[in-house]
DNA sequence: CTGGGGACGGGGCCC
DNA sequence: TGGGCCCCGTCCCCA
């Protein structure tokens, strides 16, 4: 290390990125941990999702939109690509698994026509390169090949710069060189400049991210003017096959926001629909998993730019290359990506701690300094944060504004009450009653008068227990309506709910555990970030969402007790 | 198990 | 667009 860099360590391990491709194509072998099913006419090839979206502009695309995609409930899909031969789906698959293009030469233009249409740049970059050179054997106007290489060059310096472009044209001659026929078959080596390339975890990178992240607005006017300038077909190789599956990947290409994905999923493509009304689907690419094939940063770009001479949106928010995730606002994505690369540019002069960001060196160099800007207005306690003091001052207040919605237990923080539902302890006995309503608390039916339970007291729990886990359409039958519901749920509206709360009391108390956070999203009780926006301080406040379960509870409660007297 | 402090990462606002 | 500053939610650790 240079004396000047602070004692920051870079240790490269070159063959990381080999080893790491050389395991993914073992798993891809095995079925090992493969979550994303390819198929092509008739023939199948598992593969997996994250290595798909990462080496495809197409799959990168139709997954990135996924709310934490990662989470996505190990959302296996299948991926119908008919419109790509299953040889070259093949080689492609190869090829991203081993960074090498084994293909026959007579198999070149199936394997150009796929990397096209899945959105992998350098193969497509490579083979045409190598069929520029007999292109006119294969019966391709010029004028075809024109128009595929200037837009395709037109994409390279937009996506990678012109440097990165410049190195392109070197590694091209390379492969011209390299691609030298064998046994009938061609080895390509992709040029390592490609988009398909993996981001290192090096400060460079970072100042490369462009060449990583979906296309730009501008690469998207490029895409429509290419299409729009020549015959839209042109790129699609007129009287082949695969020209009717590839016509809709090519209008991928063109506008994104019309990727074909299963119709059914009705709330998101209505959505969609909002921006771009949805044309007839693609028979040849039909996408198992209900995956939106378009990111929410893509989807503001991508309107703006379709909407044709309309002012682009500011691009505040952009996409993490390594995890997809949408960083807001300006100038945050350097500091978003430390968190991949670990690294801590800021170390403390006192204590050699390091930093990931100069703010929070700043408050941990008040440890040192003795600096405590936030004192407390009841008490002689001094703060480093003025969350501390936050978390403090309700100590004096007393306030326990976050409550268990299971024991009732009430707490300060909103963390602790976190703390508290992960663990098992509410989930035991509902002895607690909620604090609002004393009447309720008072009742003296709280110990158990369940009397068509064996377990009345585990019934009440468990009736308790799973009027909180379960959704308002299932408890009202979206209704919504208060009427009061019979305790052997009559009707078909109570069938279902009485299923399922039969359901849940056999599954048990422990089994139920996992259960709370789910079906408490699905209450919408718990008032996430997302909910900020929408409800500052409103009826999403910690107080509202416990009043407003404690109202469902109760009316449940309430209501079959008051069935059960008659 | 709970209370409290601290660290960390993300977003908003501003320059 | 990048960076500073601040606030917030979440997680971890310790008593």
């Amino acid at each position: 290390m240079s004396p000047g860099e602070d004692g920051l360590i870079g240790i490269p391990f070159p063959e990381h990125s080999n080893e790491l491709l050389s395991h993914l194509n073992d798993q891809r072998r095995t079925g090992l941990l493969c979550d994303l099913t390819l198929t092509s006419r008739g023939a199948r090839y598992p593969t997996h999702r994250s290595v798909m979206a990462a080496v495809s502009l197409y799959f990168r695309r139709l997954f990135g939109a996924e709310e934490g995609g990662g989470e996505g409930g190990g959302g296996f899909s299948v991926c119908q690509l008919d419109c790509v031969a299953p040889d070259a789906l093949d080689a492609l698959l190869e090829f991203a698994y081993t960074a090498t293009l084994t293909i026959p030469s007579s198999g070149m233009r199936d394997v150009l026509r796929g990397a096209q249409l899945l959105g992998i740049q350098c193969v497509a970059d490579a083979c045409r390169d190598i069929l520029g050179e007999t292109a006119e054997a294969e019966g391709e106007t010029a004028e075809e090949q024109t128009t595929q290489h200037m837009a395709a060059k037109r994409m390279v310096e937009v996506e990678s710069g012109v440097e990165k472009a410049s190195r392109r044209k070197t590694d091209r001659k390379k492969v011209k060189k390299v691609g030298l026929h064998h046994n009938n078959s061609l080895i390509l080596n992709p040029p390592p400049a490609s988009p398909v390339s993996h981001p290192s975890p090096a400060s460079d990178s970072i100042r490369s991210l462009p060449s990583t992240q979906p296309p730009s607005p501008e690469q998207e006017e490029l895409r429509l003017k290419a299409g729009q300038n020549g015959d839209p077909r042109s790129i699609t190789q007129p009287g082949r096959g695969a020209a009717l599956n590839g016509g809709l990947l090519h209008h991928w290409l063109q506008e994104p926001l019309r990727i074909a994905h299963p119709p059914p999923v009705a709330p998101l493509n209505d959505k969609l629909s909002e921006d771009d009304d949805m044309e007839g689907l693609d028979d040849g690419m039909v996408m198992g998993s209900t995956s939106i094939p378009v990111s929410v940063a893509e989807r503001g770009a991508t309107t703006s730019a379709v909407g044709g001479g309309r002012k682009r949106k500011s691009q505040t928010p952009q996409q993490c290359p390594v995890c997809q995730k949408i960083i807001h606002g300006a100038g945050k994505l350097p500091r978003h990506m430390r968190t991949h690369t670990g690294e801590k540019p800021f170390q403390c002069s006192a204590c050699g701690v390091r930093f990931t960001r100069n703010d929070k060196l700043k408050i941990h160099m008040r440890k040192h300094t003795g600096e405590r800007p936030y004192p407390c207005p009841h008490c002689p306690a001094r703060f480093l944060h003025s969350y501390d003091l936050k978390n403090h001052l309700s100590l004096h207040s007393g306030a326990r504004p976050f409550e268990c919605p299971l024991c009732h237990k009430a707490f300060a923080r909103e963390d602790h009450l976190q703390r508290h539902r992960k663990g098992h302890s509410c989930l035991e006995l509902r002895t607690r009653r909620p604090r609002r309503g004393p009447e309720l608390a008072e009742d003296g039916r709280g110990d158990g008068s369940r009397r068509e339970h064996s377990n009345p007291l585990e019934a009440l729990s468990l009736q308790a227990h799973s009027s909180a886990f379960l959704p308002h359409a299932v408890l009202d039958g979206g209704s919504g309506s208060g009427a009061g519901p019979p305790l052997l749920f009559p009707g078909d509206v109570e069938r279902g709910r009485s299923l399922t709360l039969q359901a849940l009391a056999q599954l048990g108390p422990h089994r139920l555990a996992g259960y709370p956070e789910l079906f408490l999203r699905g209450l919408e009780l718990r008032g996430g970030r997302e909910a900020e926006g929408e409800d500052p301080g409103g009826t999403h406040s910690p107080a509202a969402q416990r009043d407003r379960w404690v109202d469902d509870v109760e009316e449940e409660i309430g209501d079959e007790e008051a069935e059960e007297e008659e």
